[in-house]
DNA sequence: GTCTATATTCTGATAGAC
DNA sequence: GTCTATCAGAATATAGAC
């Protein structure tokens, strides 16, 4: 009894996975139909141009973040180690959001630079909330961004995860 | 008495400008071409395809490269210290060429993931020699990262500079 | 809701004049 | 070395059939 994913969420799904993996150029109307198996004129009838697409994405993606605040906020690991282990790319729906909007920030949209400012803003409150400590929180985040970034550039080196827990240790964590 | 810009380097510079401030699809040809004040025949001169003016900015950015991590190297404020706050963009050209390249790598080029991750790989080797101690090496270059991806995406925060400092400062930097 | 066909504009690239 | 003119193919978007 799997819920069938709508055409709509696949279009919408194509568009992020396109952009994570292969940068905005490659995620034209065309291959994201495709990808969707779809085609051009099946998607423009869901998004009627590709400002609504991605007005569609990031919609979706605030809706992940809050969610996701909320787990941060009660993860038995505390909120910094999930934060870290939460920014090496898991290839999870939210991740892939994330990404796919830090693609069109770069670009210049206003609308996806203002979304991802205040994802970055919650993540960074509960942070502080719970370490109430400013230096330490923003350090946290700028390592998770520094993990981000890595993942995102095509390469991983996997023990920057492990470095930046050990340093949380060092630092009373 | 100043040598004047010669066309081909004010043709990598225009490209290296829009990659940075707008992104891939906002550096076509035409657009780097009227940016240097030239013709897209102009650039097509100095680099036959847009492939070979991927590949000049990547041999600019190693020059650029093998200068800082000598600078770093040498600097008086250390190593660790030196690298923090050049990886704020400071606009100097070795920052543009970085972030343009990281750009570049995000569309799966080859070539351009290759050469950043030799670039820091460099980074990390002095960071090492100089600190010997490796989860501490990453981290600063993960903060380092960090603050190079705010810069890029739209969104910087003043303080977070001032944060990664302060966190050097409690591990005994 | 989804598709095919088409219009329009943009993009990378060639040819050749100056 | 630099430009203009031009072309083939790709990208966004519209119209209308099913």
């Amino acid at each position: 009894m799997t819920a069938e994913r709508s055409t709509r969420d696949r279009l919408l799904d194509s568009f992020e996975t396109l952009l994570v993996s292969d940068g905005s150029r490659a995620a034209t109307l065309e291959a994201v139909a495709a990808h969707a198996g779809a085609s051009k004129g099946g998607l423009l009838y869901h998004f009627h141009t590709k400002d609504e697409l991605i007005g569609a994405m990031l919609d979706r993606l605030r809706d992940h973040a809050a969610a996701d605040v909320e787990r941060m906020r009660v993860a038995p690991e505390g909120p910094a180690a999930y934060y870290l282990n939460t920014s090496v790319d898991s290839g999870s729906d939210f991740d892939r959001a994330l990404i796919a909007t830090a693609r069109i920030a770069q670009e210049n949209v206003d609308a996806a630079s203002e979304t991802l400012d205040a994802v970055r803003a919650d993540w960074l409150a509960v942070l502080f909330e719970h370490l109430n400590d400013r230096p330490l929180a923003q350090a946290i985040q700028l390592m998770g961004d520094g993990l981000y970034f890595n993942d995102t550039t095509g390469n991983q080196d996997p023990q920057a995860l492990t470095s930046a827990h050990e340093i949380l240790k060092r630092l009373g964590l």
